[in-house]
DNA sequence: AAGCCGGGGAT
DNA sequence: ATCCCAGGCTT
């Protein structure tokens, strides 16, 4: 055991967080666990996990569940995709390995939603496999300790960081020494300002030594931002029923519900809305009152802005004409079951 | 190799 | 209000 090792080790085993997942690391535990932090802060993602659990103890169980009530259960957390793989990854492992998450790290890797990340993680936490895990903090605590200034985000990069974190690796210890380097990034090498006076690392630390610790890691990604309108229909009908849409393209929120939607390249006035085929395709000639036109939502999202409004439409008779397209007329009072974006969720409990 | 996919916390 | 965070899939 080298003398970072064990120093690590140490600092581990007086500052971890006692989390659930940590009680028993079954592979099933681990998986589910890490596939919520993917993205996603511990203070997030704990409360879903405990309710992940509750619903579904164990891998067979939610095999059997719905895509609507995983996404359900999902709501709010993002990156949605990460829901329906977790789905389609336990009915593969029920599949294809009996229920059972194999102890390999090829085979990991070959269910869905787990990348080389995920399948080290639960190699070397699950299964004591000797296996580096690359995250976002191991990033930063080996871009610092090696003052490394090669992009997290390039191709050499990624190579570069995975071949330093396999070298430190602990291979007596690889679930230990793997939790240890991500509790360290998440507590003591935070990205902003961290108190690098009482991290156990310091004196071998060449980013502190050089004073480059702010500077690390060096990430050249850049992302532009989208700007988007969406002018959103909320109908109401005689008899307290509403028009949902399940969203079914290449789009954000795959497979989550909103309302018709109109989507403008530029902000519309509600009588700009009113004008459009896409509004009249509803009502066809039919008489109606907007009864209420909402606040403007503006909805940051990493990569777009969504400014929203929702006009709330009410037919005096009939129902809105709605065909195909993945619209559907539904009761006010099962709205509840429906997974929505958190934007959606704003509106309807404002 | 590059672009897409949420939402929340820190400042 | 602005900046920051980030793994896996798709193209």
């Amino acid at each position: 055991m080298t003398g970072l090792q064990e120093t690590l080790a140490n600092w581990f085993g007086e500052n971890k967080r006692e989390l659930p997942w940590r009680t028993s690391p079954t592979p099933y535990h681990v998986w589910l666990s890490e596939i919520i932090l993917q993205q996603t802060r511990v203070s997030q993602g704990l409360e879903y996990y405990n309710r992940f659990i509750e619903r579904w103890p164990e891998l067979q169980r939610l095999a059997q569940a719905s895509e609507k009530e995983v996404l359900k259960m999902w709501q709010g957390l993002g990156y949605y995709s990460r829901a329906r793989n977790l789905l389609q990854c336990a009915q593969q492992v029920q599949q294809q390995y009996g229920g059972l998450f194999p102890a390999d790290y090829k085979k990991l890797t070959g269910l869905k939603g787990v990348g080389p990340y995920t399948a080290a993680a639960i190699a070397s936490i699950a299964f004591d496999l000797p296996h580096a895990v690359v995250d976002g903090n191991v990033y930063r605590v080996i871009a610092r300790l090696f003052d490394i200034d090669t992009s997290i985000s390039s191709t050499a990069g990624k190579k570069q960081f995975a071949q330093l974190a396999d070298m430190l690796l602990d291979r007596d210890h690889p679930g230990l020494h793997n939790q240890a380097m991500m509790e360290l990034g998440a507590l003591q090498c935070v990205p902003k300002n961290p108190d690098c006076a009482v991290c156990p690392l310091k004196t071998q630390c060449l980013a502190f030594a050089h004073e480059t610790v702010n500077e690390r890691p060096v990430n050249t990604k850049k992302l532009q931002i989208r700007v988007r309108y969406f002018n959103y229909l909320v109908f109401k009908t005689d008899n307290s029923q509403t028009v949902l849409h399940k969203r079914n393209n290449n789009d954000i929120w795959k497979n989550l519900y909103d309302f018709p939607l109109i989507e403008s390249e530029t902000h519309l006035s509600v009588d700009e809305i009113l004008k459009q085929d896409a509004f009249l395709k509803f009502t066809r000639g039919k008489s109606f009152i907007v009864e209420h036109v909402s606040r403007t939502f503006t909805h940051k999202l990493t990569h777009q802005t969504i400014i929203a409004r929702f006009l709330q439409i009410k037919l005096s008779d009939g129902m809105p004409c709605i065909e195909g397209n993945n619209l559907f007329l539904t009761p006010e009072k099962d709205m509840a079951s429906y997974p929505v974006p958190r934007l959606i969720d704003l509106y309807l409990n404002n």
